[in-house]
Order: structure tokens, then sequence, then C-alpha cells
DNA sequence: GTAATGACCAATA
DNA sequence: CTATTGGCCATTA
């Protein structure tokens, strides 16, 4: 099952879930930061990557964030405005704005995290 | 087969 | 400050 799929967006999504395994508990990550320091896939053209790699990051993110995923900590990862992505209710929203607080990262009267405090390079 | 949607970001108006 | 638009891929209906 491995050996005929050419692991183009898998092996992406791979390397996206790698980075934020490297996150240190209490610090957040932006997409875009992510994507800017993941490297291009063969093929890639860096223009058209720079569009669409916050992309992928998310679809990444998507693909992995579930109830019980202790491998990675995507409730690590924010948009660049520094708030969380997901619906404000949902399920997946509420666990990661806890687990985040729980991990010691403070959040604005907006619901935004001071980048200054928690960012992550 | 087409059409719509999605954990984004940056630039304009 | 908010609202809109463009750019791109994969999955789902």
């Amino acid at each position: 099952m491995d050996i005929q799929t050419p692991p183009d967006r898998e092996a992406y999504y791979q390397t996206v879930w790698d980075i934020v395994r490297q996150v240190p508990r209490g610090q957040v990550v932006t997409f875009g930061q992510l994507a800017a320091m993941i490297p291009p896939p063969p093929g890639i053209e860096p223009p058209a990557y720079d569009r669409i790699a916050p992309r992928w990051v998310g679809y990444a993110m998507n693909a992995v964030s579930g109830p019980d995923e202790p491998t990675v900590p995507w409730h690590r990862v924010i948009n660049s405005k520094g708030g969380i992505s997901l619906p404000e209710g949902s399920r997946l929203a509420v666990l990661q704005r806890a687990r985040l607080e729980a991990e010691g990262v403070r959040f604005n009267a907006r619901g935004l995290v001071d980048f200054d405090a928690c960012g992550w390079d």
C-alpha cells in the first residue's frame, strides 16, 4: 500500500508534522512560518509555493487533528493573526485553546496570542 | 463528469 | 478599522 503511491502529499504532511513536533511546550507557530521553513517539494516553483504552502500546512493539520493524537501537537499551530483558525465553539477549537492555556499560553481579550511571549522560530 | 469547500496569506479599496 | 480578491491543491457531494 505504500509502494505504488507517490508520497507527494503525504510526504509533505509528514514534514509539516515533523516540524510541529519540534515546537516546544508553551509556544506557538503560525501556518505561514511553518510554510516558510519547509522546503518546496520537487516540481513546485518557489513563487507558487509561497502562495499554496500555508494552505498545505492547514490541510496537514486537518488530516492529523483528532481527539487522541498525541504524536503531533497540532494545537500549537495558529494563523497569522495569532488566533485559532477553527470555528469558535467547535470541539477542536475549544480543545486547542484549552490545551494551549494548560501549557501556559496567554490569550488576548480578542482570543489572540502574544507572539513576543509565545512565538517560536 | 462538474461544482463546491477548506485549520491560509497578502495586497487593495 | 472592515470587506473583497487572487492564488493553489485535494477531497467530498
